[in-house]
DNA sequence: GTGCTAAATTTTGTATACATTTATAAATAT
DNA sequence: ATATTTATAAATGTATACAAAATTTAGCAC
């Protein structure tokens, strides 16, 4: 999963290194710094830095050069408020169009869900694959990318706070309920427990960064 | 509003170019043509590429290369979708923070789309100046960057078919009935109409671009 | 003529080199 | 001593040149 292309390997190393605060923070990033450090020219770190900044990684800094992008428990509750809606509103396109395939695949996911061992990351990985697996139903794929690059964004602030056990419990219970809403096909019902599952999830989050004060 | 930056020009220009159908459709964008054709080295081309394939105006074509990203119904539904539920959602956390400045810009604004004699161009600036000044005031970037990207995508359906007269009229009655309920700090009676303007403009285009089969 | 393989050409990706701009430091004037 | 200006240094933006990849075209077998 590492060196497809080139680029893309740069690329997704630099934003894991983002996630995990590997670069310096709230100060703006050098090229020739950062080409040294992953053994390429500046042209592919440009290629990168351009598009990391695009997707809300980066931000621009004063007139030259960017940083990484602070985190803010405001950009946080914006992230998790687009994903209440957005998220329920192709669910509903979704339901209709489930077979037990998919189900199935969503099912599968749950179940590795529960296991104890996982990282944060590969927490993150699989809630985001059994969420993206029924979303991708709905053939909406411009509605989808969207959703999909707000899931990015979160996973740099789900990353930064330790979850709590106690709330990854929740969590799953509400993902079986979901599940158990959409294959009774019940679309309101299921949209509900969504929208539920996202907003807590949001407030959790928020509640802990206006609660630490070291952004 | 030309050349500030030569490479934020470039970009405009680009984007501009993509509006009004100047590039060719459905085949690959050539790296080497464009820096001919714009008269700059390949450098800044595929930096602007790279920004307007992730905001969505260029979509990747095979392994290589980058096209103009085809016009949808589709598309089109998800964008006003998409701004129908976010649009409310901003202008309810803007309207606490409104003052008379900003709703007196807001009115010189509506006024000038009185006017009869604007361009295409003109009149969905216009529009956007008009939401984004009321949006702006919610403090809310996140979110704020996140629609802003939507209307500009939109931009390019609103250019595509002549915008029906008819319609234009209904539209403005419902700024005018935005605005009023906005300084009455009526927030769901605003966001109702906010969600009902976007809804009967998605609606319009979305019936449009269905029933015309050159797409 | 059709399908497959391989050479040739085109196109993109990356490195190096240069130009332009911005930030920093030094120097002078008040 | 402080502020303003000018010179210096550092970092970014862009062009040219080269390497890798992909597409196209030609050749060959069937």
């Amino acid at each position: 999963m590492t060196d497809k292309q080139p680029a893309e390997a740069l690329y997704q190393q630099l934003k894991q290194d983002i996630r995990d605060n590997k670069l310096p923070i709230a100060c703006p990033l050098k090229q020739e710094q950062l080409a040294a450090d992953y053994g390429v020219s500046r042209i592919p770190i440009r290629d990168v830095l351009q598009r990391l900044k695009n997707e809300g990684w980066l931000t621009q800094c004063g007139k030259r050069g960017v940083m990484v992008h602070p985190l803010s428990a405001t950009e946080a509750e914006d992230l998790y408020l687009m994903r209440m809606y957005l998220e329920p509103l192709i669910l509903s396109h979704a339901i209709p169009k489930l077979n037990h395939q998919i189900l199935g695949k969503a099912t599968d996911i749950l179940e590795r869900l529960d296991q104890p061992k996982l990282s944060i990351a590969q927490h993150g990985e699989l809630n985001w694959q059994f969420h993206a697996c029924l979303y991708e139903a709905a053939k909406r794929p411009t509605l989808f990318n969207n959703i999909a690059n707000l899931h990015q964004l979160c996973s740099r602030y789900i990353g930064f706070h330790s979850v709590e056990l106690n709330y990854e419990k929740t969590s799953q219970q509400q993902h079986y309920q979901l599940l158990e809403a959409i294959k009774a096909k019940q679309v309101s019902e299921a949209k509900s427990i969504l929208q539920q599952h996202i907003k807590a999830a949001g407030q959790v989050m928020v509640k802990y960064l206006k609660h630490s004060k070291e952004l």
